[in-house]
DNA sequence: GTTATAACTTAGTAACGTGTAG
DNA sequence: CTACACGTTACTAAGTTATAAC
């Protein structure tokens, strides 16, 4: 990997206010000169220009205070509305509180009665939605003003930070530490992360340490005097295993408590959850203040491990109607500023002092403004059939362009199109040096004569794009002349552009076309093309084998991956083993066969000649896995039942039991021993027939293949990430139209999130639909 | 044109919670 | 009935793009 090295020192020795506020030099570049003529350096190296600037915008409080009257209406339509709910609850909750006091004595019907409410709850609200639901793609109109009105109650803030007990503590130099709670706060976000990849790297630590020396000399230093200078010398362990502690503690919590602590969460964000958008109840998305943390940046980040300071009311900017309530902002505080856009589709925002960017409190993708959008962005995806034809001829024929803007614009569509590269648009120093289309850089592509281009760059996310193709004859001449000396290393391929003009000249082909939706387009195209492969026969569960299959032809043309879980290759080793065992059963009964008549393997050779593949070793180990199962299996039962016993103040079951279940384990042991030595195997009895044996075969026949099926699938999707292309890409009414074309239920294929996300291609496809 | 800003979509992963094998 | 693997959701980082400002 060529991947330029970036410079994360800039931050070094500059206080966090500064450095947030440091503005970049700008550098000035030669830009005039012509291409054409070969000089073809002229903005090269491209080198990082963006730059920060830090408009740091006092937000100011509008004085809204004369509205405050007008918002009786609205307000009163809420109250109907909690009304109506109250008055359902004050029943529940008389019992609840009844139940409450009998609890002690009674606790498990107790537990009974509470799930009873909860799912009375539920159903009750998913009748409300149903009531209330509003089919916005049935209506015609078009919102394109923005919202009417906005009424909702704010944000939702993250706790006070709890000091950590007086005996856990930050060491340095073996010393114990006394942090202000300021600081420890900070070092317990590190303590938190100290065995994780973000822990250990470097880069993290540094900036880390950095912000963490700041917090703490803004609060006047440690309060038992000692000086911490280095990184090194901290040791933060003791927190960290008192968090690990904690997390134990929460696991071994019982089903009660943590019932009760959902219920707590679930009544602290209520009045947040919903909005009310248009006069219509709408859910919120993202309600919650992001807490304070270290950023955790991904691929090799400058900023990572900086810290992420807590948000408070007077950064956050409330949008909502001009005659809506202004939520109370918590105790001694005020918000930054009230607006009134409905222009726009965020409900509250505030500046993060990472990059000084925006954060924004929207609504959740189940509402109507997301789904307008969404049908919006499949609906310009299937514009783009129309022109498709035109735009890849004409790209086809400005391969050969004279005027190289044209031949790079040519290529650079070429790319995006049939590889579904991103635009690529430029980055700053201070970010993850990852690339698209429009970025990619002479390291970023190898060519291989005669047309084999090598790919190999990050992507968003740091993730890895590599993929050797045979591209088009011209565009790998392209390329090689995009390369030319004097281009090296760390030079843009396309010098010429930016997604701006390339979106802008995309703009000619069809109002509303810009790179992106050519992801879009051939994310569904190629949907649709593979569900039509798909013959429609065999069982629910073939189909969506089918389906997951075409998703992932999807997933892998955008290049969605994720990362092996831990567990990966031991499930899978697991998998096969299981398999390995089940064929070796299958032999055995096929061994019981011929132990019964032995001219069966005259008759059907083929059918026997499996018993062969078998060898001694195979069988050793087997055997030797099924009985280190069985062995634990005891041992684990042995250890549950007197743990048991223990917690009911019964008497323990003595080592002689387990070793009386264990001898079962031995005799197993002896008869595999015999088995193998004789090479007889011995079936239960009451597999006494060829048939029964038969038929007992074709049983496992059907496990070890949907077993190998299985298996196949998962190692196919261990690196493949499906959800993105589903959530994003492939548009929902294709999954429709497949459901019911072949009586799949919907809901294998969309989780409920994703059905009420997609109500709007649910309800509103008939079966002959096509993208 | 270039650069900055704002607002929106897309993205992987950690945390959570649930179904199911044992 | 439990444990745990696995699917789902919550979270927030990291993109794109339109538009304003220079």
């Amino acid at each position: 990997m060529t991947k330029a090295e970036m410079s994360s020192s800039s931050d070094e020795s500059v206080p966090l206010s500064e450095s947030i506020k440091r503005k970049h030099e700008n550098i000035n570049y030669d830009l005039d000169s012509d291409y054409d003529s070969d000089d073809a350096l002229s903005k090269q190296p491209k080198k990082k220009k963006k730059s920060k600037k830090h408009k740091n915008k006092k937000i100011k409080i509008k004085e809204e205070s004369e509205e405050s009257d007008d918002d009786e209406a609205i307000s009163k339509k809420l109250e109907k509305k909690k009304k109506k709910k109250s008055k359902e609850k004050t029943v529940e909750k008389e019992t609840d509180s009844l139940s409450k006091t009998i609890k002690k004595e009674n606790s498990k019907s107790n537990v009974k009665k509470e799930e009873e409410e909860e799912e009375q709850q539920q159903q009750q609200q998913a009748e409300d939605s149903k009531e209330e639901s509003y089919k916005w793609w049935e209506d015609d109109k078009t919102n394109d003003e923005g919202w009417k009105s906005l009424v909702h109650n704010g944000v939702m803030f993250p706790p006070d930070y709890k000091p950590l007990p007086s005996h856990i503590k930050l060491y340095y130099d073996s010393q114990p530490v006394e942090l202000p709670p300021e600081a420890e706060e900070v070092a317990g976000f590190y303590a938190a992360l100290l065995e994780t990849d973000h822990g250990k790297n470097p880069v993290f630590q540094k900036n880390f340490f950095h912000d963490f020396l700041q917090v703490l000399k803004e609060n006047k230093g440690t309060l038992n005097g000692i000086e911490i200078k280095s990184f090194d010398k901290c040791d933060f362990s003791k927190i960290h295993a008192y968090f690990e502690l904690l997390k134990e503690e929460k696991k071994k919590m019982s089903a009660q408590e943590r019932k009760q602590l959902r219920l707590e969460r679930q009544k602290e964000e209520e009045p947040y959850k919903f909005c009310e958008l248009n006069g219509r109840r709408e859910q919120v998305g993202n309600f919650r203040v992001e807490p304070p943390d270290l950023f955790r940046g991904r691929g090799k980040h400058p900023k990572t491990g900086k810290l992420k300071r807590r948000v408070q009311p007077e950064d956050i900017v409330l949008n909502l109607s001009k005659d809506a309530p202004i939520p109370v902002p918590p105790e001694g505080h005020k918000w930054g500023e009230i607006r009134h856009d409905p222009t726009v589709q965020w409900l509250a925002m505030w500046r993060e002092n990472i990059f000084d960017s925006f954060k924004y409190v929207r609504l959740a993708a189940n509402s109507s403004l997301k789904g307008q959008s969404d049908l919006k962005k499949f609906e310009k995806a299937r514009e783009l059939k129309k022109h498709i034809d035109t735009i890849r001829k004409d790209y086809r024929r400005n391969l050969k362009s004279k005027i190289m803007l044209e031949r790079q614009k040519a290529v650079a569509i070429y790319l995006i199109d049939v590889f579904a590269l991103r635009a690529g648009g430029e980055k700053s120093e201070d970010e993850a040096d990852t690339v698209g289309c429009c970025s990619l850089r002479y390291e970023h592509v190898t060519l291989q004569p005669p047309n084999i281009v090598v790919f190999d760059f990050l992507g968003k996310d740091s993730i890895r794009f590599y993929q050797e193709v045979e591209v088009d004859k011209q565009v790998f001449k392209d390329l090689i002349i995009f390369k030319r000396p004097p281009k090296q290393p760390g030079h843009q391929l396309f010098d010429r552009l930016d997604p701006s003009i390339l979106n802008k000249f995309l703009q000619s082909y069809m109002p509303g076309l810009t790179a992106k939706v050519f992801r879009t387009y051939n994310a569904s195209k190629t949907m649709q093309d593979q569900l039509d492969l798909i013959p429609n026969e065999g069982s629910v569960a073939e189909k969506l084998l089918r389906y997951n299959a075409a998703n992932r032809t999807v997933a892998i043309l955008c290049n969605h991956q994720r990362s092996v879980t831990k567990g990966h290759a031991q499930s899978v080793q697991k998998a096969n083993a299981r398999i390995k065992e089940l064929i070796w059963q299958r032999i055995r009964l096929k061994k019981a066969i011929l132990q019964l008549d032995k001219k069966q393997r005259k008759k059907n050779p083929k059918y026997f000649s499996e018993i062969d593949d078998l060898t001694k070793e195979d069988e050793i180990e087997i055997h030797e896995k099924i009985i280190e199962r069985e062995t634990e299996k005891y041992h684990r039962k042995f250890l549950r039942e007197n743990d048991k016993r223990k917690f009911e103040d019964e008497e323990l079951l003595e080592e002689k039991v387990l070793n009386e279940w264990l001898e079962k384990v031995e005799a197993l042991k002896e008869e595999f021993k015999e088995e193998l030595k004789t090479g007889k195997v011995e079936i239960k009895p009451a597999l006494n027939t060829v048939e029964k044996l038969e038929k007992q075969i074709e049983r496992l026949d059907l496990r070890i293949e949907t077993s190998s099926i299985q298996l196949k699938d998962k190692q196919e999707n261990s690196e493949v990430s499906l959800g993105t292309s589903k959530i994003n890409y492939i548009d929902p009414r294709l999954s429709v139209v497949f459901c019911k074309k072949f009586g799949v239920p919907i809901e294998k294929i969309f989780t409920k999130s994703l059905r009420e996300k997609f109500t709007w291609a649910i309800e509103s496809v008939d079966e002959n639909w096509r993208f």
